[in-house]
DNA sequence: AGCTTGCATCGAAAAACATCGATGCAAACC
DNA sequence: GGTTTGCATCGATGTTTTTCGATGCAAGCT
């Protein structure tokens, strides 16, 4: 799932060349898992926690959901390749998995001295 | 939309602070007009663009798709702030705006030197 | 062994989304 | 004026997503 190789040389990035069929669908899974304002705000209470890990008890409670909702949430991000998670005794962990998140921002930057065109008026033939 | 200040000091980041409710739904929407393949595509075919525009009798035979659904995507993703457009005689034109992908991109970035935990195996009182 | 707690999985119902053909509207052209 | 071309908008339809209660399963406790 949109391996370390999966895009020929690493992240061509989404703003220089135009993507095709296969990268586009694997890109879509991972930007798809990021649409929804519940997981956006777990992926967030994840990354930014202290140590790194989250026991699953700390997130539910933080939503007006039911605890099957947070994780059917948690197993989206985890199938983006987000996050990752163990059990330990009797609780469940998760961590962010930096790598994905580090991708995305690489693809969704413009290679520094983009030429920048004029954003409209330039009427060439009209 | 996710205006330049809507973002308490801009950017705090996703990865950094656990993001409040009202922010996360502003950015689920952004990322919500991504995860789709065509829009993807679209967005790239728009992007990488040498000039910075492309007229839409450009992009909708690139797809197997009917004229009005290459319509609707692009309003999706002019919703999202991520392109604008202009008609220009019978032509309309779409180009990136790069303030959107430039705020994503800083949101999906870590502040540099993250301390990196160790991803599992440290188990405190097991 | 039984009981309890924490979390995942399983249907099912409602909401949201993608897609299409038909239509509307603006601009150029005859 | 009428016609054509390019694109947006309007319903309608099938698919996907979100959410829940019910259930299952693993681990600790008595």
């Amino acid at each position: 799932m949109l391996g370390q190789d999966g895009v020929d040389g690493c992240c061509p990035g989404l703003l220089t060349a135009p993507l095709d069929e296969a990268q586009s669908i694997e890109l879509a899974k991972v930007f798809k898992a990021l649409g929804d304002p519940i997981r956006l705000r777990l992926l967030s209470m994840i990354a930014s926690r202290d140590g790194g890990e989250v026991c699953v008890c700390d997130l539910t409670p933080a939503f007006d959901l039911s605890q099957p909702t947070i994780s059917h949430h948690l197993k989206l991000l985890r199938q983006a390749g987000l996050i990752d998670c163990e059990r330990r005794g009797t609780w469940v962990y998760y961590w962010l998995l930096p790598e994905m998140t580090d991708r995305l921002a690489g693809i969704l930057t413009r290679p520094a001295g983009q030429p920048l065109p004029e954003p409209a008026g330039t009427v060439e033939n009209a």
